[in-house]
DNA sequence: CGACTTTGACCCGCGC
DNA sequence: GCGCGGGTCAAAGTCG
C-alpha cells in the first residue's frame, strides 16, 4: 500500500475517533489545537502509561552545543520550557508511520508494564529539533501510539516533493494565464 | 561514504 | 542518600 505523504492518518487505520483530531499533520486541525484533545488518552485500559507521554515535561535549550562534558553541565542547568506534545494512535503493522518527515532513531528503550520497547525519534532537518516517540500497546499489538513533542519549523519534505512538479507546471503557466 | 540503526552507558528527576 | 525509570548520547555496525 502506498502511503500518503500528505495524510500520513490515511495510510492506516485509526485506531480512535480522537486519534483522527490528533493527526500531526493534518492541515485542517494544526497541533496548537491538536494539544487540546488529548483527554481521550485518559481512563483507557490501553497498557501505555499516558501521564508521562503527554504532560509538558522539561525540555533542554542549546542542543547544538559542542562537546560532551558542556553537554552534561548544559543538562545540568536546563531551562524549563514546555513545548506542544500530542499523542494519538494508529492501527498499522509498521512501529513507524509514514509521516511525510524523515526521523531519526537515538534511542530505544524498554518500558515498565509494557512488552514493547519505546522508540525515540528526532526530526533529521537540521533546523528542527521536533522529537517523537513511538510504543506499540500491550493489551491491542495491532495499535501503535505514537507521541510528538513540538511542532515542525519546515514544510513536509515529502509533499514539497510531490508537489514540486506541480509547481513547476503552475510556474510554467503562470505567464499564460496573466495574457488572459 | 554518508545516512541511519542498534545498544549499552550515562544523566537526571522523583519517590521512598 | 539510594534505587528506579525515563530520556539521551555516542560508538559501532549496517545499508544503499
Amino acid at each position: 500500500m502506498e502511503p500518503s505523504p500528505h495524510f500520513p492518518c490515511l495510510s492506516h487505520q485509526i485506531a480512535s475517533p480522537s486519534a483522527a483530531r490528533n493527526c500531526p499533520s493534518d492541515p485542517y486541525n494544526p497541533p496548537e489545537q491538536q494539544a487540546e484533545h488529548l483527554s481521550f488518552a485518559s481512563g483507557e485500559p490501553s497498557g501505555v502509561d499516558w501521564a508521562p507521554l503527554l504532560l509538558p515535561r522539561p525540555t533542554q535549550e542549546g542542543e547544538d552545543e559542542a562537546g560532551r562534558e558542556k553537554e552534561r553541565s548544559s543538562r545540568r542547568t536546563r531551562k524549563v520550557v514546555s513545548r506542544p506534545r500530542f499523542a494519538f494512535r494508529t492501527r498499522s503493522a509498521n512501529d513507524v508511520l509514514d509521516d511525510g518527515y524523515r526521523w531519526r532513531k537515538y534511542g530505544q528503550k524498554a518500558v515498565k508494564n509494557s512488552m514493547y520497547p519505546r522508540s525515540y525519534y528526532r526530526c533529521t532537518h537540521h533546523t528542527c529539533n521536533v522529537k517523537k516517540q513511538v510504543q506499540r500497546m500491550t493489551e491491542d499489538t495491532s495499535i501503535v501510539v505514537t507521541t510528538y513533542e513540538g511542532v515542525h519549523n519546515h514544510p513536509c519534505e515529502k509533499l514539497m516533493e510531490a508537489l514540486s512538479p506541480l509547481l513547476k507546471q503552475v510556474q510554467l503557466l503562470a505567464p499564460v494565464m496573466g495574457m488572459l
